[in-house]
DNA sequence: ACGCCTCTTTACCAACTGGTAGACACCGAA
DNA sequence: TTCGGTGTCTACCAGTTGGTAAAGAGGCGT
């Protein structure tokens, strides 16, 4: 009926993604969801053998979505560092405004269950370590403020999805997200970080 | 029994703001709160007419708790904007690390239902103008790098924050904050703010 | 025609949720 | 001694939660 062809295990997760994300995940019922896709609870319970399954899928996909779209730009980016960081910034902004269940479902992960936090963190930690290694050779090399580069790593990441959930916050209490006040967040965001990261 | 003398409505004051901020308020039941404090979830009904009525008091108080202290340490601050920022930074810290169900759940603001957020917004409001004006004021000073103020002021406040969070989550993840971990983690958290305010 | 497999359903269930009604114990004032 | 107020309790309740058991429904190969 909705959404048709897709498959309903897809349909599922994509629901599943964007209720957790924008509510949280124990605020969120296998009701709802089953509600949203157009379908019954036993049928979710069919593609997953409990909400810790779907929860776990949905964390592991929110996370694959979200490093294609960042090793994409990085790939594309040039090699001065502060432009790299500008454009991890840019690409994270945008499913961050289109999307915001995506960032909201990782920021969420102080509120899982360890099992799942540390499932989070797994998925994360790869793309974190090279994050750090990479800021460690441009501190090497002069090129950004030097500083402890897990630290500093950590710093950007919270500054960037602080930002995005702040914005959902705003959205909450009745700011409306116009594409020219979205376009100056982002500018200033973007300028925040590289003033923090630029060397003295 | 446990912690005599301090009045039982205060105790359960206390046991939800760690509980709430530490893993959401919706994941949290009146059972449990009663349970912690020693009492039958009816006791609690009795301080507090609603869960909603509970939430309220409990995000008063927080708020006022660290206003208190934010305000305290501005007010023993020096004149200089950029020191005066390193203040607060270090006063927030302080409770972020000592009790951090506090920042905790003003972060939790985007989760909770629109009555509860406006209510916190309302609470926050009156410090975050004068923030955004003193802001402005040294901008035009040319003592702090020219941005908007009010995007500028939500940046500093999602980076504290989220690092705070973050903090948080790490420890759920397994890290210990030795007390020279979180020395060094101020001091990084510092140096970030201070360099991402400094004018050019 | 048959059985088999995949998918979705209905029918339940025990545990827990926030909340109501009312009883019971205690205490200080009249 | 009685009375009224305060604080905590037991006893319930209706609704919702995640989850189990089992019964179709429909297609596909034999």
């Amino acid at each position: 009926m909705a959404t048709p062809d897709i498959p309903t295990r897809q349909r599922i997760l994509d629901a599943a993604l964007d209720l957790f994300g924008n509510r949280g995940v124990d605020a969120v019922s296998l009701d709802e969801i089953a509600r949203v896709v157009g379908v019954r609870k036993q049928t979710v319970l069919y593609w997953f053998a409990s909400k810790d399954d779907l929860v776990e899928a949905v964390l592991s996909e929110a996370v694959a979505e979200l490093l294609i779209v960042v090793e994409a730009a990085l790939r594309a980016a040039p090699a001065d560092p502060l432009a790299r960081i500008d454009a991890l910034v840019t690409a994270v902004f945008r499913p961050a405004v289109r999307r915001p269940a995506l960032l909201g479902l990782i920021g969420e992960i102080g509120r899982l269950s360890v099992s799942h936090a540390a499932h989070l963190a797994a998925l994360l930690e790869p793309s974190v370590d090279r994050a750090i290694a990479a800021l460690q050779a441009e501190m090497d090399a002069g090129r950004i403020r030097r500083a402890d580069p897990a630290l500093l790593a950590a710093l950007v990441y919270s500054t960037v999805t602080g930002l995005a959930t702040e914005a959902r916050v705003l959205g909450t209490v009745g700011w409306m997200p116009s594409p020219a006040g979205l376009r100056t967040l982002r500018t200033e965001l973007r300028a925040f970080v590289r003033a923090a990261l630029t060397p003295v």
